[in-house]
RNA sequence: GGGCGGGUAGCUCAGCGGUAGAGCAGCGCCCUUACAAGGCGCGGGUCGCAGGUUCGAGUCCUGCUCCGCCCA
């Protein structure tokens, strides 16, 4: 038998059993075994070029608690990592790293190679652009970098993943996948294409999707400005975006608003562009807003897109794709005007300026005298009165999102909110109060998912379109690409009827330029992993998923996509149930985000505590909840782990001082009443852990286990001691080493989902070879069974015991002793169930407590202390 | 503004109908042959506030308050 060794040394240890599971193949799913044998996790793909922050491995280390406890009880798991690559925030990355920009105009080059530009102060002008190809294949550079990294974490963390089940969002199964979906959405009509306001990142310049907006609290200005009616009467209204003036389409006021009954259905004229628009009553109007009568105009925001549409009124377009005011003519349709020149002329004041350029340029002359439609006085009314207000973001963006008409795919969701809804009430939601807010995004949906993006990093639509003589797109009746052609490339690849030469040329036809968002395949991460496109046999053997780990924030994004893509191809949940981690925040509760500069990564964490401690600390986190990063945790863990280092050590030395027959004795040896005793903990203990492991309740698996182990540790080793110390092999010997075997067996196959690198270590001493398993993570998972030869106590002689010991330490430390000062008398006074309990065990506190073989040891009839079982006097020896 | 979660010892949290718990921090003691990056022990809380239900309420109900998150 080898040595054990003294020390243990987390930062050695760690990485070594990193290496040794590398090869092994222990995590691997095998497809082979049946369905009811699987347990599927639906990992989320991280996206690689985000920064990793300690909240990632936080919550991926709730997942691999998981896997690592399903496959303890026999399950075939299924744990795979995807990457997230496609998208803009690598897009951003790689613009930012190489100092390049796509320009799909051009030519690829094929001698072109990216190289990082470390220029300081990087000017407009220095910006290179690169074919979409050349773009492309930069981000295909960075992504691979990042991956690397990733991958070290995850494996550095000790996650269970099977390697062979890694995908990208953006290799070729994936993209088959995504454009597959889409087809089998466009013969479903789920999905459709239409030109209309659509939220756009001018920053960006691209549409995002509902999901991806979020309102940020601005300062803005109510500005009060004088309109007037055909016949001379005036009126005031308020507005935040004057620079809109010109895209004013109607004035519109709450139909029950007794102020402007009388102006309904009159025409009013708009200060200096003098546009005749309608006075409307409606709804959208707040009486309590401003003055209570509004401009509406193409667009201001989402309630005047929500007005526009359906009233027949023009669509006024000022402001471009790229966020400024662009050319337009006014006295010619659609921007009517009784005063063309004046018009134009305030207009030209406005072109080519950003939005919040122009608000200050036409403030200034709604506030010169004779701006207003009478010519006398200004139109602007008093100063502009300030406010805050939300504005809608991209979530990833730093300017204001604008409404600019585009033509774009959308999957039908509003329509099927009820679906939907019942969809994720037959998903088990972990914590249960996640459903609310699950529900409650549906409920609130007001669009349907704008999938296409105007980027090019991502999956292509699988699309072309017909070209008429004008040159001029069908895209009523676009050409899909056959299934078995899938992956396409549409800018590259030629439909099915032409020829390579007739792209883009009249006649002929032309690619869909989009790209879907990132979402329109993360959504399928179900379907990616089981081969629901090319392989019905797979997906039938592992879709829908077992479960899906994933974070709060996601939810309205990942799993709301996902639930609606599982309905829409197969009237399927993807997952049966849906575990939801917390977030971490900074030790002042704090979100942590780069601009605060609070971010923690998890490499150095685990370097200084050891993955180990690091998982300890996620593991102890209830699910759901928001936990403040706190190496006070982490540090417990570390201790934990030394500690089940030292205690195995001790209870192996015990074992090896008998010899290897210690190893071969069985559970029927057990007979002592202390090990009876402490036995009937443990396997109560394995039953609350189990429950609570099946009910992914892992802190109270977790604190359950710790619980018992703290008190094996402290008091069972200590009460047991002098009998494994016994030279002679008796019956109570025989008891003490077979339940610390036992003990020690469980207590290392229940840690070690949360404490893998610990347990390993310590199962390869002696038990990878006695205990007919190499590796402890595949022995199985504890159960009563293993202890039907123990015959069933009450576990009180093991209580009282240590109730008495600790009265001994309490009675030796209050006089300043140590734990090894003999005791003299020993007086344990206690009603007569404790009593007889506290007999059988009696020796054994005797001799934890240094009780002297000659002193008085009485036990006495009599009541106890409230809360206590005894009332214990302790008399100390004069001398050591 | 609506919804969700939470306010328990100095700190981090457990307990969710039956005599207030753990760990950390504090204080004190102990180098006991597994463990000094250790062990043992000791203090320490009107369980956010106010009502109510109950024989009995951190624990259930109502209102309020503060914090966080999600959504408008």
């Amino acid at each position: 038998m080898s040595d054990i060794p003294k020390k243990y040394d987390a930062a050695e240890a760690e990485p070594r059993w990193i290496e040794r599971w590398a090869d092994s193949q222990m995590y691997d799913w095998d497809p082979a075994r049946p369905r009811e044998e699987s347990f599927v996790i639906d990992t989320p793909p991280p996206t690689v070029s985000g920064s990793l922050h300690i909240g990632h491995a936080f919550s991926y280390t709730h997942q691999d608690l998981i896997a690592r406890f399903q496959r303890m009880r026999g399950k075939n798991v299924a744990y795979p990592m995807g990457w997230d690559d496609n998208g803009l925030p690598t897009e951003r990355r790689v613009q930012a790293l190489f100092g390049i920009r796509c320009n799909p105009h051009l030519d690829y080059d094929p001698d072109w190679m990216p190289t990082p530009d470390t220029k300081k102060n990087r000017k407009a002008e220095d910006v290179i652009e690169v074919s979409r190809r050349n773009f492309i294949e930069a981000c295909e550079i960075v992504t691979a970098e990042d991956e690397r990294a990733f991958e070290e974490t995850w494996k550095r963390l000790g996650l269970s993943v099977d390697w062979s089940l890694l995908y990208q969002t953006i290799n070729e199964h994936c993209r088959r996948t995504s454009q597959l979906s889409f087809l089998d959405l466009w013969h479903k009509g789920e999905v459709y294409q239409s030109e209309a306001p659509t939220m756009w990142d001018i920053e960006f310049r691209t549409a995002v999707a509902q999901a991806e907006v979020e309102d940020r609290e601005r300062p803005g200005h109510y500005h009060d400005l004088r309109f007037q009616v055909e016949d001379g009467e005036e009126f005031q209204i308020s507005t935040t975006r004057p620079e809109l003036l010109g895209a004013c389409i109607a004035v519109a006021a709450h139909p029950d608003d007794e102020r402007y009954q009388a102006l309904f259905g009159k025409t009013a004229l708009t200060p200096l562009f003098h546009a005749p628009v309608p006075i409307l009553a409606s709804e959208h109007a707040d009486p309590e807003k401003g003055t209570g009568i509004l401009m509406v105009c193409t667009f201001g925001d989402q309630a005047d897109a929500d007005f526009w549409k359906g009233t027949g009124l023009p669509l006024r377009q000022l402001i471009g794709r790229d966020g400024r005011l662009f050319e337009v003519d006014y006295g010619v349709e659609p921007f009517q005007s009784r005063r063309p020149e004046l018009a134009n002329a305030t207009h030209a004041e406005l072109v080519g300026k950003t939005a919040n350029q122009a608000r200050k340029r036409i403030v200034e002359l709604l506030g010169n005298e004779g701006s207003a439609v009478s010519g006398s006085g200004p139109a602007l009314v008093g100063e502009p009165r300030p406010i805050q207000h939300p504005v809608k973001f991209y979530e990833r963006g730093t300017r204001p999102l604008e409404f600019v008409p585009t033509r774009q795919w959308f999957i039908r969701v509003l329509e099927h909110k009820a679906e939907l809804l019942e969809q994720g009430a037959k998903i088990d939601w972990h914590p249960p109060y996640m459903q609310t807010r699950y529900a409650h995004w549906v409920e609130g949906l007001n669009q349907d998912w704008c999938v296409s993006r105007q980027r090019w990093f991502g999956v292509p639509f699988p699309v072309w379109y017909r070209l008429g003589p004008d040159g001029v797109a069908d895209h009523a009746d676009p050409i899909l690409a056959e299934n078995d052609a899938l992956p396409v490339d549409p800018l590259a690849d030629t439909p099915p009827g032409f020829t390579p030469g007739q792209r883009n040329q009249p006649g002929g036809f032309a690619g869909d330029p989009d790209v879907m968002d990132t979402w329109a395949t993360s959504s399928l991460t179900p379907q990616i992993l089981s081969h629901w496109a090319d392989d019905p046999d797979r997906h039938r053997r592992m879709f829908p998923a077992d479960i899906r780990p994933q974070a709060h924030e996601i939810i309205r994004t990942w799993a709301f996509y996902t639930i609606v893509k599982a309905w829409m191809h197969e009237r399927e949940i993807p997952w049966k149930s849906i575990v939801i981690s917390g977030w971490i925040l900074d030790p002042d509760r704090k979100k942590m985000a780069k601009s605060v500069g609070n971010v923690v990564t998890p490499r150095p964490v685990i370097e200084e505590y050891s993955a180990d401690a690091f998982r300890y600390w996620a593991g102890r986190a209830r699910l759901g909840v928001d936990t403040a990063f706190d190496p006070n945790v982490i540090k417990i863990g570390r201790r934990l782990a030394m500690k089940i280092f030292n205690a195995s050590r001790f209870v192996l030395m015990q074992l090896d001082r008998v010899g290897e027959s210690a190893y071969a004795i069985g559970p029927e040896a057990i007979r002592e009443p202390l090990d009876l005793a402490f036995v009937t903990r443990l396997r109560g203990v394995v039953e609350r852990a189990t429950a609570a492991m099946d009910g992914i309740d892992l802190a109270v698996g977790l604190a359950t286990i710790e619980e018992l182990f703290w008190r094996f540790c402290d008091d069972y080793l200590e009460l047991v001691k002098i009998r494994s110390y016994l030279e002679e092999d008796l019956p109570a010997r025989r008891s003490a080493i077979a339940t610390l075997r036992l003990a020690l067996e469980s207590f290392l196959r229940l840690f070690a989902p949360y404490l893998p690198f610990v347990t390993e270590e310590v199962w390869s001493w002696r038990f990878a070879e006695t205990g007919g398993t190499r590796s402890v993570h595949l022995t199985s998972w504890p159960s009563p069974h293993e202890t039907e030869a123990v015959p069933k106590t009450s576990d009180e002689a093991f209580t009282c015991a240590v109730e008495v010991l600790q009265q001994i330490r309490s009675a030796k430390t209050q006089a300043k002793k140590s734990l090894r000062w003999p005791v003299v008398s020993l007086e344990i006074q206690g009603p007569d169930a404790p009593r007889a309990a506290l007999a059988a065990v009696l020796d054994d506190v005797r001799h934890a407590g240094a009780v002297e073989a000659a002193a008085r040891v009485e036990l006495l009839d009599g009541p106890a202390p409230a809360g206590e079982r005894f009332s214990v006097r302790t008399t100390l020896s004069e001398e050591n």
